[in-house]
DNA sequence: TTGAAAGCGTTACCAT
DNA sequence: ATGGTAACGCTTTCAA
């Protein structure tokens, strides 16, 4: 491969005065200049990311680990990051962590050794031992780059980060199944462990009281964010015969389970019970299927994120940062019973 | 951050004896390699892989662009090729390149920066003018490092390549169709301009011929893998009234397309018409909506390329090599008319 | 077994 | 405006 030395050779000029094209930088005669993009064009040469990030000590990559790459929801905030970067010409190195703590932490190591400028992460929701959480807490640290947290938090330490309304969808959702004429409100809560679900909870409840409503606890299903309890749940409550007006499910895995469920025991959302999800479901629009939700682009966390990260990385720090992404309401007929 | 040099000093040896540890080199006393791990670890060093990169004259760190992360069959695919990465202590930068090739050439032109010793590459689907289909080989050659193609295919190149069965998912399905009672059958073909839409197609033609059944042309529905499309044809053949008995339909959002003209229509799949998908759409299957199809292990393809690419950054090149993933058919009931 | 020194491909400073 | 040179943090060769 073609190095900087001998397309200066081939322009006539010095490697400086190569290194002054290539860096914009305006000493050059055009002359010069001319000589040396010329060749640069012709032996298509291209200055090798290492080399130029061990003497200018940074490097133009950052990384991004991502709990599970499969999951389109996660893919979509990888797309988002994926092209700002192009935009602003940074590469990023990606890590599918699996939702394990100890891919996690091997991540971590790896951009740590790759020097990486910065870091956006979306963590595992495993750091449940203090112990562990504050070695997490360490090598976050320890990489010495800005970090932006997305979609899910860290605790104990204040870190710039893309979060989701969270307590406002819980409150939107909600609120919409009263507006609807539901008196008898339900949620399937996710993991209360974590504090977007307990936050998605907290808007459920301030809505349920600004309404002046009464709440039953049995109607306070806890899940954890996964189909298969949300199903045993939702059918457990089915079985139980005393059936909500309206339902508030926690996230997309959540509705899946609710939506089995449902439809194992011949009910119709929309007809027999009225449900509102926290979180969109693709392939149900596709199919035509009436589920109304408060959904999010998490594309746009994705280049938010991206964009908070180069900020950082430019201009230093100062106050942390946390964004949060807008929740739309889409209806869609299963807010309201009847139908 | 801590470097070789300051390891040495701590350590009371030289920065040549630090970096004999560090590569497992045997000519160390034991000594001299007990006090270079105590500070190492003490001092929680990570050798800069700049250095070292630049130093060896080769990374380790791979290239992936991926057309739509999105899409959660190619979420899966990265999702493999990180697995895979991980253990093998490499890094992969990231790229989604959003179906453009402009995006795909400015990924090209970012991982030569940055030196990637292999690249793995779902191509877009874009490259139809011969003289950028040439210029992109070009720019793939110009790269220098052993390639991957996953999934699609690039002409005019004889690349390492990991596939899905592609003639033989469409055989499978169609002869499944036919096994099941079927005689009049259709097929939602991909874009044709694509070798997997061709390499279904054909599958699909030969399950038919095999059987000695009859071909009728107004039920080969020339789609592109979009969903719009998928469902413009399959409405259009419903209300033109002649029906088939079966339809394949090419891929999963040529079966969402065809499952949303069908449910409009009031039909039911596996009641008034039988199909089998190539693909699988998760959500049906959580949902209990019961859509025969062949399906394949997407992850696995991403660990298969990756696995690939390493052999050939460490062995060498030798003779092409191509994998193929095989399909797998799933039936739940869709395959069969009148259930 | 060890260390010194050259070299990897750049940038940046200092002269000119 | 231009070139020479040290430096970036590591590996590798050569001597000892």
């Amino acid at each position: 491969m073609i190095t900087i030395k001998e397309v200066a050779l081939l322009a006539g000029v010095s490697k400086s005065t190569v290194s002054r094209v290539l860096n914009k930088n305006d000493n050059v005669s055009k002359a010069a200049r001319e000589k040396v993009e010329k060749v640069i064009f012709e032996q298509n040469y291209s200055p090798s990311a290492f080399a130029v990030n061990l003497s200018k000590r940074k490097s133009s990559a950052i990384g991004a680990t991502i709990p599970e790459l499969d999951n389109s929801f996660f893919g979509e905030i990888m797309k988002g990051i994926s092209e700002v970067a192009e935009e602003r010409e940074f590469s990023v190195f990606c890590f599918d962590t699996s939702n394990s703590a100890h891919r996690e932490d091997r991540a971590l190591q790896m951009l740590k050794h790759q020097r990486v400028s910065g870091l956006i992460i979306t963590p595992t929701s495993e750091r449940t031992e203090e112990e562990d959480a504050r070695r997490f807490r360490d090598s976050l640290n320890n990489l010495g780059v800005p970090i932006v947290v997305v979609d899910r938090h860290i605790d104990g330490i204040a870190l710039d980060g893309v979060y989701y309304e969270n307590e406002k969808s819980g409150y939107v959702a909600t609120s919409e199944l009263i507006k609807a004429g539901n008196r008898k409100l339900a949620i399937i809560t996710g993991d209360v462990q974590l504090r977007i679900a307990r936050d998605r909870f907290q808007g459920f409840k301030q809505a349920v009281a600004d309404a002046g409503l009464e709440l039953d606890e049995k109607f306070i299903l806890k899940g954890d964010f996964s189909i298969d309890t949300a199903y045993r749940l939702t059918k457990e409550m089915l079985e139980s015969g005393d059936i909500p007006d309206g339902i508030v499910t926690s996230n997309n895995r959540t509705s899946m389970g609710f939506l089995k469920a449902v439809r194992e025991k011949g009910l119709k959302i929309g007809k027999d019970i009225a449900v509102i999800g926290i979180d969109s479901i693709d392939i149900l629009d596709i199919l035509d299927y009436k589920f109304s939700c408060v959904a999010r682009d998490s594309c746009e966390m994705g280049r938010v994120a991206m964009r908070l990260i180069l900020d950082r990385i430019e201009n230093g720090t100062s106050q942390q940062i946390v964004h949060h992404v807008p929740c739309e309401l889409i209806l869609k007929g299963s807010e309201r019973k009847g139908n």
